[in-house]
RNA sequence: GCUCCGGUGGUGGAAUGGUAGACACGAAGGACUUAAAAUCCUUUGGCCAUUUUCGGCUGUGCGGGUUCAAGUCCCGCCCGGAGUACCA
């Protein structure tokens, strides 16, 4: 019987669906483990070959972690807000949740076709009210709550009004937007709106009016993760910097436990790395600098403040620098100024976001004729303006040490400042920024090593009273406001003073309303103001509101009494595996833990850190293929012949193209226009293409989709080959030549296991088996599932040659293979396996390795004379490195290889190779 | 600019410091077939041998180094990709 995948698949997909034979239930009798893949955000154009990717790597570690006896959680859903669908609705009319509905039913008939073993009935919809209930919950949990950042976690603002109450902000520990300083008696005296100000300087979820990236494309703001180069990610619209009342996200609280986590995390470096750097924790120290003809101390006293990491060049300090936005401004320019600085802040208020970040080389500035003291030396310095110091990090003010600091120096040389260093170096050609070297000119530090003169002078400041350490992250606060339609909206209302108040928790879901018009109103408000009636905040939770949480949900989907029951959190605690792209490093990865901390502290979960385990699958590129007109003509000619005419390369549909050679007749039909098209071949008749790696889109015809090579070669052909197109991390061009090979694998496998019977095996069948078992099931611990579909290859090729019937052996290879290729094995198990149709693979325990059949009692090791191989020879395995050596020497061949100069050592490394030094 | 990751045949890619190029595609040749498909066999890094294919040289971006032995480790370059962007 031949192997006829369409009839397998269609079989096995539709019993196992019947038979709910991925439907998972708590099972304390065995031990759990969550596998899960970042949820789809269902666009319209439907899966490519390369999202099923990293779904297919996550099912076969699924399937093997089930084999091997775990209880394993392997869901999926949908991250159905968002923008793309609202965008369609206002060009189409369209409303978002008729496409989203379209678009997810057409996922998952894609997905069904490749045979994933998800649990289908926990699926999770964002956009289901009956998820987005809990997303509203968090909102308002971290509204309630405040960070007290002495016993770091966070607690009910009840707690924080009990301590205002009784000491105001004495002994306070919470993080806040800004420093609050008031009495009990101030507080009692603060009216109703004033307190609830006070308060919004602390809790999780709160308001303030902030710089935000205005998206006037999109009519929305967006956060920083959702920016890149000034540009939407999104449409690429345009994004500039306005000031708008917005509700945000704490997530600065959580900045050191995200740091922290990281290291007790199995993710790959390269992504903590981008996470450690997102954050940017950096150990410094705020200083203050009297101001010249300023008070420094007592009633109207000015201090300049300024935050540095390199406290240790105080004496190399030449100029201060503030930036644009800082408030002393105004008040410390010298009238002879007045008129250049007023000049230059207009000037660069003009500059987008976009301009400065275009030329960051660009050095502008000026001189505000006032100076600072600095506190150590008495020394008067020079205190200048310049847009590159940023008014949103530290204090917004510097101390510029033009020697040790790259920024600095460009600005000195520019404005002719001195620079004087501080470390013995050079500096005529640029600044001397490492921290080494020993310090000169510098009083008390001078003599010492950068590393003992940065915490020397920490300890100075602080005797000194000038200023303390101090930690700064790079993280910001997120911006959890947008104003658009597609999202969850805010559960709150506003009191006639703007006072917010939260619906009551036993009236969640606050049900996001029909509109006909999806744009933003007239006046600019988001499309929720065309609502008659909706007496609640107009925009809505950004994308990453619906699946910081998510996880949590598929634990368990339907309950509706709380985000997920004690019982199945304590069961499934947290996702062992999750597989995704990195591409969520400083997003959704970032809020999701935020998030969990959050439920954590208030023991809704009982996991510290959501994923234990991440693997980042690459993105899988277009590979692209050319045919070559003659310009002005409807002639092609084939690739190798291309340099003889005047050409025009021309993308063509790469399911046309095989192996780079053309289908001429199907280039014929593709388009009217190639109707009569001729071509000029290559010698042996053939159209060759040429071919480049780009994106996988549309317009380069090089999109390849999974239902094509499902039809034409099967799912289990599908799986196999995605794996075996390289290591699960790296970034490759989807090419379908080389499908073939996989393709033959499985027929091969069909045929050898389809003559099954009960003939012993020779040692040699299982010792190829057992070494394969060894292989593939270190293969798939490491992820590796290139090498060990490369290692199914080898074994059956061997097994091939040697006709082999044997249950014994063929048996256990129908197991190993099922987490990669479930149809095919699903059906060799029951019909030539002859297992009960009760019995699925699934089940079918993951073969041991024997480790005698590993074993090798002699081995042929290659002898090389200075490292170079000369001969081989076969050494039985027990053999004593020094009765190697004594063979060697009592052998003939070695006199004759070394040319009668005498053997200095001998070198053996049992089971590899012996080199023999003359 | 800084940080991280890479650079191996015509292609995708294998190689705990130990016979580089596994496995697969493609290509060439052959068997079977009226023919095609399918299947199977042989060859396939380069150069040079070939008076018996079971031999020689060379070879993992470039230049050095460590080692009996380097694709792998160290130093310095070159090139490509990703992240980040005045973060003091």
């Amino acid at each position: 019987m031949e192997y006829d995948f369409k009839e397998i698949e269609r079989k096995w997909q539709q019993r196992w669906a019947e038979a709910g034979t991925y439907h998972v239930e708590i099972d304390a009798s065995r031990p759990k483990y969550y596998v899960l893949d970042m949820f789809p955000y269902p666009s319209g154009a439907g899966l490519h070959v390369g999202h099923p990717l990293g779904y297919i790597a996550s099912d076969i570690y699924s399937r093997y972690k089930r084999q091997k006896g775990f209880n394993v959680l392997h869901p999926m859903g949908y991250d159905a807000f968002g923008l793309p669908a609202e965008q369609y609705a206002i060009q189409t009319g369209q409303h978002p949740a008729v496409t989203t509905e379209q678009n997810i039913k057409r996922y998952r008939e894609q997905l069904d076709k490749i045979g994933f073993s998800f649990d289908w009935d926990r699926e999770v919809r964002t956009c289901d009210p009956g998820y987005y209930r809990w997303t509203q919950w968090a909102f308002e949990q971290m509204y309630g709550h405040y960070y007290d950042t002495a016993a770091d976690r966070a607690k009910p603002i009840a707690e924080l009004e009990a301590h205002f109450a009784q000491r105001g902000t004495e002994g306070l520990h919470a993080a806040c937007g800004k420093e609050l300083h008031f009495t009990a008696a101030e507080w009692a005296a603060y009216s109703d709106k004033e307190r609830a100000d006070v308060l919004m300087n602390y809790r999780l979820a709160f308001q303030a009016d902030t710089m935000v990236n205005w998206c006037e494309g999109l009519g929305t703001v967006l956060a920083n993760d959702e920016v890149k180069d000034g540009l939407s990610v999104r449409g690429g619209f345009p994004v500039e910097q306005k000031r708008m009342r917005q509700w945000l996200l704490r997530v600065t609280a959580y900045a050191e436990r995200l740091l922290q986590g990281l290291d007790g995390l199995a993710w790959s470096e390269s992504l903590k790395e981008i996470q450690r750097n997102w954050i940017g924790k950096s150990t410094g120290a705020t200083m203050f600098f009297p101001i010249k003809g300023f008070a420094a101390a007592g009633e109207g006293a000015k201090l300049l403040e300024i935050f540095t990491t390199r406290a240790d060049t105080v004496f190399g300090v030449t100029f201060m620098v503030l930036a644009p936005e800082h408030p002393l401004i105004g008040e410390i320019t010298a009238p002879a100024q007045r008129e250049a600085v007023e000049a230059y802040l207009a000037e660069t208020k003009k500059r987008s976001e976009r301009e400065r970040m275009a030329d960051t080389k660009r050095v502008s500035g000026v001189f505000t004729g006032a100076y600072a003291i600095n506190p150590f030396n008495g020394v008067e310095i020079p205190i200048w303006v310049s847009d590159y110091v940023l008014a949103g990090y530290g204090t917004g003010a510097i101390m510029a040490v033009p020697a040790h600091d790259s920024r600095d120096w460009a600005f000195a040389r520019h404005f002719d400042l001195p620079i004087v260093p501080i470390i013995e170096c050079d500096v005529s050609e640029g600044s001397y920024d490492a921290k080494e070297g020993r310090l000169i000119n510098s009083d008390f530090l001078t003599g010492l090593d950068v590393k003992e003169a940065i915490p020397a002078m920490f300890a100075e400041i602080e005797r000194r009273g000038i200023g303390h350490k101090k930690v700064n992250y790079r993280l910001r606060d997120a911006i959890f406001s947008r104003q658009r339609y597609w999202g969850e909206p805010f559960p709150v209302s506003y009191t006639a003073d703007g006072i917010p108040v939260l619906l009551p928790e036993s009236e969640l879901p606050l049900l996001l309303p029909e509109v006909q018009d999806f744009t933003p109103t007239a006046d600019g408000r988001p499309p929720l103001a065309r609502v008659d009636g909706w007496g609640y905040e107009t925009s809505t939770m950004p994308g990453f509101a619906g699946s910081s949480a998510y996880y949590l949900r598929y634990m368990d989907p339907k309950n509706d009494t709380a985000l997920v029951s004690k019982t199945a959190n304590d069961y499934w605690r947290n996702v062992d595996l999750y597989v995704g792209g990195i591409e969520h490093a400083t997003g959704h990865l970032i809020y999701s833990r935020f998030w969990n901390k959050f439920l954590y502290d208030l023991g809704y979960v009982c996991e510290d850190e959501p994923f234990q385990k991440l693997v980042n699958q690459g993105m899988i590129q277009g590979r692209s293929n050319f045919v070559y007109r003659i310009k002005g003509t409807n002639r092609f000619v084939s690739f190798n012949l291309k340099d003889q005419y005047d050409t025009q390369e021309i993308h063509v549909d790469v399911n046309i193209v095989k192996n780079d050679v053309l289908d001429l007749d199907a280039f014929r039909a593709w388009r009217p226009e190639f109707k009569d098209a001729e071509f000029i071949l290559e010698p042996d008749g053939r159209y060759v293409c040429g071919w480049a790696v780009e994106k996988m889109s549309k317009s380069m015809y090089n999109v390849v989709n999974p239902d094509f090579i499902v039809d034409n070669y099967g799912a289990d052909t599908l799986r196999m080959y995605e794996m075996f197109l390289g290591p699960i991390e790296q970034s490759k061009p989807w090419d379908t030549n080389g499908i073939d090979g996989v393709h033959k694998f499985l027929k091969r496998l069909w045929r050898l296991v389809e003559n099954v019977g009960d003939t012993p095996a020779t040692d040699a069948e299982l010792k190829v088996l057992h070494k394969t078992i060894k292989k593939v099931s270190d293969d798939i611990e490491n992820f590796s599932f290139n090498t060990a579909v490369s290692a199914f290859m080898i074994c059956l090729n061997e097994l091939y040659d040697s006709k082999t019937t044997a249950r014994l052996v063929l048996e256990p290879l129908v197991a190993l293979v099922a987490p990669f290729a479930p149809h095919i094995a699903e059906e060799l198990w029951h019909g030539a396996l002859g297992h009960p149709e009760t019995e699925s693979v699934c089940d079918a325990p993951y073969p041991v390795c024997d480790e005698r059949y590993l074993t090798e009692s002699s081995f042929e090791y290659p002898v090389s004379f200075n490292g170079k191989t000369r001969f081989k020879r076969t050494f039985d395995l027990s053999m004593t490195p020094s009765q190697i050596t004594e063979a060697i020497a009592a052998d003939e061949q070695t006199a004759k290889y070394t040319d009668g100069r005498a053997i200095k050592k001998v070198i053996v490394v049992p089971g590899k190779i012996i080199n023999i030094v003359c």
